[in-house]
DNA sequence: GCCGTTTTCGGCCCGACTGTTTTCAGTCG
């Protein structure tokens, strides 16, 4: 197997690393780090091309230099210069920039001064109080450097799932928002632009003149908070009883819409459009966008970009993935939207491991006004999940029949879908008969046992499958559970392109701990033409909900409702479902 | 190290907070 995209981009953040230890100029270093970050989001496997012989896909960040050296490690799984200033900088001494507070300057002070090469050396010198005496550190740096080696002892910082930091973000915005003096108030960051994990919480105020300071004192006394980092005039740094970091940050009304911009990030999407301002002679920074000294945009982001001649770009396109050139183009996508969807594809009942029946189930997603729902409980190879016998299936298809009467009776407006999420065996072969397949309206066929298989076995098994023509949606394609379980190796842009070529759909599984595929090969996906169901996986009626964390994966790659199956309405969908 | 519709050389986002300093460097986001 080619060696995956995230391990170049972790030799080329190792690099960055190194050379920062090293004193290198800082934007050589910036260099590095960026294409760190953008191999990591690319779609495809660049060692694979690059062993192939094919020329590389033109990346920005990547220039001859950096595109030679994928084509060594692709080659050799080695970079020589890697490993030459490896030689240079002892191993513990990179992991000492993982402190806070010390960088690369402090970094070498350290080690110049007092030969401190490691945590442990760091740890021993800090007791010893060697440190304060350095030039440049003193006693309160000595006691932070202590402070952070014991919390950093304990767990590493971790990010959360987007759906875990919602419980702790929403409670907190309320209580922000009824402080008196608070006009405005939004969580930003990652949070905002819905990344499947965020590493802090960044809130934003718009209060009037002088209130300020209040704010600040009241936010850091919260009932949750249980450290106060920093707190200035401006901004504060707290740390939750749950672990959580909050950065909260005051602006005057005049520059919200500018700050939101600021806050949301993501860090790369600035950059660009802070560049855009340059050459449009503009400056922008978290309080407006000037001309000269002349403030001429501030108040709404929507200001904001149009004062750079940009319609406003959603939130979770804010990457710097091409958005900025598409909103230059006016070509930004319509992204869909949970209103556009009018029915799941994915659910589970009693019959199964799911925890509701079909009438509860029915009932949950009329609740959401949707049109139809799939029951498609497991087939009968996944016995850890009570997986359906052909038998089973049949039964449950007649109560399904008599259900959808009952509704039509009722004009209810939903209708239950006859489907099943059927295991993809180790060759291929689909886990039902092709003639009770032909009784259902579609299939979800998923990976559900030998997780472990080769990456070309695990391509082709999918593959095989997908020739049987009553497949007809992929189920979570690459089966990683976030902090749990990586992918399984297999080649997305393969699937991608066989679900292509044979009228195949992918899912967007929105469990919050799933959500696959995720947005990158979701984007991948669109641009190769192939069309996505973006479903719940549901295993009880209040799953329903977690619809929103799909759609905003989604969003983040770039779908419109028309790439999307489960915005059509039914008589439309039956007709796509069709092989 | 990358990049270019003012550039193939000379730029590269910008401000807040902290601590160590007597006016600012380092770090962070």
């Amino acid at each position: 197997m080619a060696i995956p995209n995230v391990k170049i981009a972790e030799v080329f953040d190792e690099l960055a690393d190194l050379l920062e230890i090293e004193g290198a100029n800082p934007f050589r270093v910036r260099a590095y780090r960026n294409a760190a970050r953008a191999i990591e989001a690319f779609p495809q496997n660049l060692a694979e091309r690059a062993r192939s012989g094919a020329s590389l896909p033109r990346i920005a960040g990547i220039g001859a230099d950096l595109e030679g050296k994928i084509r060594v490690i692709a080659a050799t799984r080695r970079l020589p210069q890697l490993e030459e200033l490896g030689k240079r900088v002892p191993a513990g001494v990179r992991a000492l920039l993982k402190i806070p507070g010390l960088g690369p300057k402090r970094v070498r002070a350290l080690r110049q001064s007092r030969g401190i090469e490691s945590l442990s050396a760091l740890e021993k010198a800090a007791r010893a109080h060697e440190i304060r005496s350095i030039p440049g550190f003193g006693i309160k740096t000595e006691e932070r450097i202590l402070t952070e080696l014991a919390r950093q002892a304990g767990h590493e910082p971790k990010r959360l799932m987007l759906s875990v930091v919602e419980q702790s973000a929403a409670p907190l915005l309320a209580e922000l928002e009824a402080m008196p003096g608070v006009a405005r108030a939004e969580v930003a960051g990652s949070y905002r632009r819905r990344q499947e994990t965020v590493g802090d919480v960044d809130l934003l105020v718009a209060c009037g003149p002088g209130k300020a300071g209040d704010i600040i004192e009241r936010f850091t006394r919260l009932e949750e908070v249980a450290e106060v980092v920093t707190k200035g005039g401006k901004r504060s740094t707290v740390l939750l009883y749950s672990g959580l970091q909050v950065d909260l940050r005051i602006v005057p009304e005049p520059s919200y819409g500018a700050a939101l911009v600021y806050f949301t990030g993501s860090k790369a999407h600035n950059i660009a459009i802070r560049s855009l301002a340059l050459r449009l002679g503009l400056k922008i920074n978290e309080y407006g966008v000037y001309r000269g000294t002349r403030r001429i945009a501030g108040r709404t982001e929507q200001e904001v970009y149009a004062a750079l001649g940009l319609p406003f770009i959603p939130p979770e396109l804010r990457e710097d993935r091409g958005e900025v050139e598409a909103a230059l183009r006016d070509e930004l996508p319509s992204l869909v939207t949970l209103a556009d969807i009018r029915g799941d594809l994915h659910a589970h009942t009693l019959a199964t491991d799911g925890k509701g029946t079909i009438g509860e189930m029915a009932e949950a997603a009329r609740e959401l006004g949707y049109e139809y729902l799939a029951i498609t409980d497991h087939s009968r190879h996944l016995t850890v999940a009570r997986g359906q016998t052909p038998d089973r299936l049949r039964q449950q298809l007649k109560m399904i029949d008599r259900f959808n009467a009952r509704l039509a009776k009722t004009g209810a407006g939903i209708t239950l879908l006859k489907g099943a999420e059927v295991d993809i065996l180790e060759d291929g072969r689909l886990d039902f008969p092709d003639s009770l397949l032909a009784s259902l309206d579609f299939t979800v066929c998923s990976v559900h046992f030998k997780f472990e298989l080769p990456g070309a076995r695990q391509t082709e098994r999918v593959l095989r499958a997908m020739d049987n023509r009553h497949f007809n949606i992929l189920g979570h394609a690459t089966g990683r559970l976030i902090d749990r379980r990586p992918p399984y190796a297999i080649d997305v842009a393969r699937i991608t392109q066989g679900a292509r070529e044979r009228g195949c759909i992918l899912e967007l599984n929105s469990q919050p701990d799933r959500l696959d595929l995720n947005d990158i090969y979701a984007k991948a996906a669109k641009e190769a033409g192939v069309r996505l169901a973006i479903s719940t996986d549901s295993h009880s009626p209040g799953h329903l909900r977690n619809m929103r964390f799909g759609v905003a994966q989604a969003r983040r790659a770039w779908l419109e409702p028309r790439d999307v199956i489960n915005t059509l309405p039914l008589e439309d969908l039956r007709k796509l479902l069709k092989r």
